[in-house]
DNA sequence: ACGGATCGTCGAAGCGGTTCGACAAGCCGG
DNA sequence: CCGGCTTGTCGAACCGCTTCGACGATCCGT
């Protein structure tokens, strides 16, 4: 591999010239720019970029934590991961991914103390994520896909939970829905205190409340036979339900094949929707689900673009940023039906 | 941050001493490294990585090559993608995720280049795929999961597609079906040569062929309304057809919701599988499919291992691994039924 | 008692870049 | 015609670590 030395050599100049025209550090005329270029393309030559980082103190790489929850890899995840990386490279940077659990401060230390990365974006944050406190003291920019319960001095992009409950409640309002249910993650990821599964929880109770309609919400474990339960239970503590928001894409098919078990027909007969979920999801789903999606492309490139802003020291700004989940609506929702009292 | 400079100093050492207590290159009295151990420990010290590796030629850094298949992002490759980052991390190594599309020679260039990745791992690879070609005279150590046609030698791993077919046949015959019809990916994936498409229909051939069954493959665009169609056509042509193994998690969908639309049960009258799917896909159909899904941990360990092999000159053999996806029973097949003709 | 291994340690030269201070040459106004 | 500025370039130090050759001290056999 070409090194600047031999650049500098073909072109005839110094080594540190050959530098100041990568970077354009310092002005350089326009003759010598052009050998220097011209020698470069002969040599094939790129920066290394070790050495590079080594100089500059600056790795331009990020590390993605991302620790792989309990409830397995999902769809909408991978997304998150895949846009992260491109809003990288787009910005000439690289992502390192970790999928291991850091809740140690000597775990966290071997990954940042070796200098491998200028900062990091975490992903899956709990209200009171100790990862958060680690970071900060370690001094290492980072940015957050996500919220803590105390975001004081803290940057952050995150889905707008609030809205995205609000929008799938006023779309079933619309339809004429007026007894609704949540259905959550399991009440572990409650005790853990994952924060959208709480602030889903608290939105859906405002918004129903706000709206004076009956909205019961429940958590549920990740599993098609718990869905199925869940409505079982709703049913009979409510049977005016008709609709059914589900934030637990696994729970969701055990809800619709309740629902369909008791000779009820989607949408005609009960209305479902899954939100913060994903358009591949509702696609496997037969009826195709009408279900939210969070914009991951979006706060990717804004979970980076902060993050890259902290590390090149330009923007020390409060950022916030909260983009609510977009609805497509598929073949599960429908009017409200038109009963008094709900079918056997 | 503490270099070893510092670490040299506090322990009354020389700065190579420090090194040779930390890589054991060398023989250290006991006592010296005691009193360096300690020091290193005092201060918190970490080796920078980027120094290291531009020391050491080595950045032990791998890059996975995974484009974004055109087909969108599927469960089963994340578990690829986190599986690699595990494996990597087992070994000391970090994992960088690029995924962008390379046929570019520059492109390529680009991200080795810069001698920032000691190897790389290849995934979604096309029989013709051209990045081999690439790699192989960039003289960069590479490992692939997947494979191309001529694998003439070049080390792989892979899914052995052809024992997951005969698999997943020899399971259906077992439960007495004789009349099989392979669902593929989109003809498309045949056209750009995608190398489990094509094994896949070639291994389903031939094993209906040698037991004397009647065996139908088709290819089908990635949709649940695409597999409809499918099974209408397929009826068609072959009315006695009670049996489908899908690759197509998608058309899956729509061919559980066309056989259940003519009103027939599954498994009761007709039999559904999926291969190399995953659990979680499995779980979000109803009824839950009897699916096989790809070794991903395995492979992906196979894979690392055998990189890191080249990589660090070990290993200069050939090695291949096939390694078939394990089935999973799910409420989606069931013994054939018993009929002279099939119901309308 | 002595020469040659062996053991433990040190200093210095890289690895491939960046960056700072210095300096020669050309330009200007006075 | 001279002092001061700008402009373009160079040399050297440095980033933090590894590694090679050298060297003093200890140990051994004879």
């Amino acid at each position: 591999m070409a090194t600047i030395r031999d650049v500098a050599q073909r072109a005839g100049v110094s080594v540190s010239t050959v530098s100041y025209v990568i970077n354009g550090t310092r002005p350089i005329s326009e003759t010598t720019v052009t050998r220097v270029r011209a020698a470069m393309d002969e040599l094939g030559y790129r920066p290394h970029a070790l050495a590079r980082g080594l100089a500059t103190r600056r790795s331009r790489i990020i590390g993605l934590l991302f620790p792989t929850p309990e409830r397995g890899l999902g769809v909408t995840e991978l997304e998150f991961v895949t846009s992260v990386a491109e809003a990288c490279r787009a910005v000439g940077y690289q992502m390192i991914l970790w999928t291991a659990e850091v809740h140690e401060r000597a775990e966290l230390k071997a990954l940042t103390g070796a200098g491998l990365v200028d900062g990091v974006i975490v992903m899956e944050i709990r209200l009171d994520d100790d990862r958060i406190g680690l970071l900060r003291d370690a001094g290492l920019p980072f940015a957050m896909i996500g919220q803590t319960a105390d975001n004081a001095g803290l940057s952050y992009v995150d889905i707008d939970f609030e809205r995205t409950v609000r929008d799938a409640v006023d779309y079933l309002v619309k339809l004429g829905h007026s007894t609704i249910a949540l259905v959550n993650h399991s009440s572990s990821e409650v005790a853990t205190r994952y924060g959208p599964t709480i602030r889903v929880t608290r939105a859906f109770d405002a918004v129903m409340r706000e709206r004076g309609l009956v909205g019961v919400s429940t958590p549920c474990a990740d599993s098609p036979d718990a869905g199925r339960e869940v409505v079982t239970q709703l049913l009979e503590e409510n049977p005016r339900l008709t609709a059914i928001v589900s934030m637990n894409d696994l729970a969701t098919v055990g809800v619709v094949g309740e629902i369909e078990a008791r000779g009820w027909s989607i949408p005609g007969d009960f209305s479902v929707m899954s939100i913060v979920s994903s358009v591949t999801a509702g696609r496997m789903s037969r009826p195709q689900l009408t279900i939210s999606a969070p914009p991951a492309k979006k706060l990717s490139q804004y979970a980076v673009k902060q993050l890259i802003g902290q590390i090149e020291g330009v923007r020390r700004t409060v950022r916030t940023r909260l983009l609510p989940c977009t609805l497509h609506v598929g073949a599960s929702t429908g009017p409200a039906p038109n009963r008094e009292h709900p079918p056997t």
